[in-house]
DNA sequence: TAGATTGTTAATCGATTAACAATC
DNA sequence: TAGATTGTTAATCGATTAACAATC
């Protein structure tokens, strides 16, 4: 980090709230592609530059940043690690945040083995299931050595670990009453991948991943492609 | 379906094009909670009840639902089947899609296993690997009896089975490489759940599911309110 | 100083919301 | 007809974009 920065921008920004959504939402991308450049030993980098490796244009990617602060500098650039720096702090990345999978079926499976949460300070410290077949399964990779509880203890490994945030990746028709657990527990984030709408207090913040959803989406631009295909009457090249 | 609506909307709607992205975004929410509804025997549905449904306001349920055309019925409410109906059409649902998964992994497992394909259209139609110990493995599930080929036959195996959609679960470093060859082999939609951002051409369509990206976002928020609540000085209540 | 690039401004665009006229 | 509920309108809000003054 570059210490000659150390008095910092004076707070010209937000006053630390009122970050946009959609800027937070493109924080972790920025976030990466940063973490990328930095481990290829590049030290500056332009928001041309960076804009195009995050897929953004220039312009939604200085006003982006303009939200954190002022952290580049005119004529030059951003430095890669004191950017990087910021927006992990911006994004609660500093501290280490406890996670607790409920569901250990394939997608449970496929989450606690995803190495993208160690990376960026996320620690996993419950697994719940309700199956007999899964619980006292004991899961060892990379950074986990948990062995899978039942679900009457959900409460108990909550409290116990101090967890921050909860992953429902139990069947859709658990998914409400997990929810309910995991918030009468003290949760108040939760990471949804249920085909299901929670209903949750307005203090809790859900954000879900619906793979039905996605390719749906998808099926629908794709009809239009083919649609247009077929309707357009085929224009002679010149 | 109320055959009393054949005539149908006569045009009003926005000519088919120029449904509003966050619509689209939203359709298959509704798609799913109607076809709940239509499950239970319910027949007919007002704005109100759909919209606390599905999580959204009356107001915008509205609206979006009035892209599509004039599907209710004033002072009744929307005919469940009907209106479901519609909703599938507009998203190219009454067509089934071909869905080749590249990337056999943890995850690839999972969505293999994933029950909301079929129910909605999709089928895998190929799976792809590149590791010795997957290619060869014979997976069975409901609706799916595939074996999983290597990354050579990539290009075959779409063209034999006319896939529309390709769903990149591979590792991060493979993605580009991935992707470009479906690409190549006349995929024009993909669903990318490695942490890459993807380049390619114009006419594709990618949607990307970025779980450290959701992660991130959670914790953002769930930092917001930590700082807030040590911040504020305790107040008594009254 | 001259060239480069940021941070900010103002204009545009798209999405949301509330209210209500249309109409079953 | 009276009550209910849609579909549409107009106002508001938030996000994107392009241009450029500030400044390294």
């Amino acid at each position: 980090m570059s210490l000659s920065r150390r008095f910092g921008p004076s707070r010209t920004r937000d006053e630390g709230r009122g970050i946009p959504d959609a800027t937070v939402a493109r924080l972790p991308v920025y976030h990466r592609v940063l973490r990328g450049l930095a481990d290829d030993g590049v030290l500056t980098v332009s928001s041309d530059h960076l804009a195009a490796a995050c897929g953004v244009s220039p312009a939604k990617l200085r006003k982006d940043l303009s939200h954190l602060g002022s952290y580049g500098t005119r004529g030059v650039g951003y430095d890669v690690s004191y950017l990087s720096y910021h927006i992990s702090r911006e994004l609660g990345l500093s501290k280490p945040w406890g996670v607790v999978i409920v569901g250990v079926g394939n997608l449970g499976h496929a989450l606690v083995s995803y190495r993208g949460f160690a990376s960026r300070g996320f620690e996993i410290v419950g697994l719940l299931d309700s199956h007999p077949d899964v619980i006292g399964e004991r899961i060892t990779t990379s950074g986990v050595d948990l062995v899978v509880r039942p679900m009457a203890e959900l409460e108990a490994v909550v409290a116990d670990s101090g967890a921050h945030i909860g992953v429902i990746a139990a069947p859709a028709d658990a998914a409400q009453s997990v929810c309910e657990r995991l918030v009468a527990a003290g949760v108040r984030s939760i990471l949804n991948f249920a085909p299901v709408v929670l209903v949750v207090p307005d203090e809790v913040e859900v954000r879900k991943v619906d793979l039905a959803v996605e390719l749906q989406i998808l099926a629908f631009h794709e009809q239009r492609r083919v649609d247009d295909a077929a309707q357009l009457p085929k224009v002679m090249p010149a």
